[in-house]
DNA sequence: TAGTTTATGATATTCATTTTCAATTGTCAA
DNA sequence: TTGACAATTGAAAATGAATATCATAAACTA
């Protein structure tokens, strides 16, 4: 079963449609895995795509898409959200932003292990998810810094 | 020389005087130094103080602190900015956060060396800071669980 | 098909935050 | 002390992302 299989069961499985407008943004969410978009970025290719669309559409669509689990709402503090697809990891990978040209860098690979044992124990706390972000300077940046 | 000199040299260094209003917004936040607390939080506990006080110099007055690294911004994805007292640490503490009561939890020590070292190795960037947050269930809840 | 539910688009609304601007306060040289 | 001049403030308006409303349009069901 292809990837758009399995979101078209998601949605059918919870007795949502996959109707034109929900599938134009899910393409573009899909041609677009590597970026991580804002809901008015996706309104503005989506519209390329389905120039009707309106843009409420849109971010219903967004937070629909993140209950079932088929996206991922982030947040670069940048004033509004943003979104990629679901990968399929236990926890969700890391982001590296540079401070300099704001570029996103992925960082999969938990490597979190000592540090969530040590809040298991010394907080009693069960973690079911990480939101784990880094601030710097990548390596274009480093480079013309020389 | 005590937490408030330091502060008020950090205002002066760059020119800033220390006003009765700005005085009372450090009042507030230092007397709050385990809580997280948003704008609109610091604003009603301000105007207990200093009734007069107007909601545009709360806001100018985090933004202000926080660039003089008085205050370090925070954002728990409810839809407001938080604030709480810069920390003498060299990265920011990591913030567990309770899904089921909204409890925040500070987890001190960074345990956070082999991610970092992966990171500058494998990804060539260099980090300044991070921003770390667990999702979970904290004791309490955890208990009312069973 | 007729009736019911689901989804959509245009528009209005909400809410945190920022901006504007006139008035107030502080600084400092004369 | 006085009088510029700059910094700060409060009230009100503006902004902008996100959500709610509501009438219309599709999709499904018996
Ligand atoms: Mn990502
Ligand atoms: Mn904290
Ligand atoms: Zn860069
Ligand atoms: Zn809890």
């Amino acid at each position: 079963m292809n990837e758009v299989e399995k979101f078209k069961e998601k949605l059918k499985d919870k007795g949502y449609k996959l109707t034109t407008q929900r599938r134009v943004i899910l393409d573009v969410i899909m041609e677009n895995r590597e970026k991580h978009l804002s809901s008015e970025e996706i309104y503005d290719l989506v519209r390329q795509k389905y120039p009707e669309i309106g843009l409420a559409t849109v971010y219903r669509t967004l937070l629909l898409f993140e209950e079932l689990g088929i996206v991922y709402k982030l947040n670069f503090d940048d004033g509004r959200n943003r979104y990629e697809l679901y990968h399929n990891e236990v926890h969700q990978h890391h982001h590296l932003i540079c401070l300099k040209c704001g570029a996103v860098i992925e960082m999969e690979g938990d490597l979190l292990e000592d540090l969530e044992k040590a809040i298991e124990e010394t907080k009693d706390f069960e973690i079911l998810d990480h939101n784990v972000k880094f601030f710097g300077y990548c390596s274009k940046c480093r480079k013309k810094n020389d």
